[in-house]
DNA sequence: TGAAATTAGTTGCATAACTAACTATATGCC
DNA sequence: GGCATATAGTTAGTTATGCAACTAATTTCA
């Protein structure tokens, strides 16, 4: 493949090493440093709930990519912290309504600015059509696969 | 910010959320079907000592990105598959080398051939520069927050 | 209508992640 | 030499992930 010489197993660490685990590691230390005792996965739940309340435990594996039983979990322990509160759907006996406490309510605008200001550190000397990129990139990424 | 108009807050999925997700599903998909017991986890380890055998836990520490009790249990895991050892350091009596065994030099071509071909499969449609550019932010994400 | 297939959610099991606290060895420095 | 400090690795506890197997409710369709 003389037009392909990069090497293809080394972008599985790019995709899936460096980068994303000191994000992840750098937005949780800040959540911390904070106060605050949620967990990244829990705030990318949160963060759904909060654009659109009372969602499905299956719309939010949708919007997530997460698979059911890590929502159930998750789930779990958001109610167990007085986050969210399962509630049933009237029209669906087999869904559970996931709806914000007014204690999550709360965070909202606190941990977004946290993430704000953590994804602009992490992005200092990166320009916006090389973010465009990157998103592009991995909408298709996604989009070959699944 | 009239520049900055891109939520940064979105950013975070974009980098740790669907696509590596979809992509580590996928390789370890692989791997499954082509017969192979080992965690993508347990590969990234491999695939250091592939490179440079004999390295300390601390090294692979630093090569994969994982703190030290991560390493501790994946090379005890992959001890436990026989797939690598433990040996003691002679110029340092703290230090574990983790060495290959026969066994995993085997995996070496096939694995890496999977990966490379599922990389394949994630990238149908982007170009090589696009490739770069994620590259180019990424390393410079890592280097921000490190 | 009623059996088969689908969908929503849960549970069990194995692996992996992070933090904090720990042991053992090595190094620095007075 | 000997004490303080740093480094390598392990252990314990909590959270999260993936898969497979499961229950319960709903839909499909003959």
């Amino acid at each position: 493949m003389p037009n392909n010489q990069f090497k293809r197993g080394e972008l599985y660490s790019v995709i899936n090493g460096m980068a994303s685990t000191a994000v992840a590691r750098r937005l949780q230390k800040n959540f911390r440093l904070a106060g605050l005792e949620i967990t990244i996965e829990q705030w990318s739940v949160l963060y759904h709930l909060w654009k659109e309340d009372c969602l499905s435990q299956q719309e939010l594996c949708t919007r997530t990519f997460r698979d059911k039983p890590s929502i159930t979990r998750l789930i779990d322990n958001l109610e167990k912290q007085k986050l969210v509160k399962r509630m049933a759907s009237k029209s669906d006996r087999r869904i559970n309504l996931v709806c914000l406490t007014d204690a999550a309510k709360v965070l909202q605008d606190q941990t977004i600015e946290l993430a704000n200001q953590t994804m602009n550190e992490a992005l200092i000397g990166v320009n916006k059509d090389e973010i465009e990129t990157v998103k592009a990139v991995f909408q298709r990424v996604y989009d070959n696969l699944t």
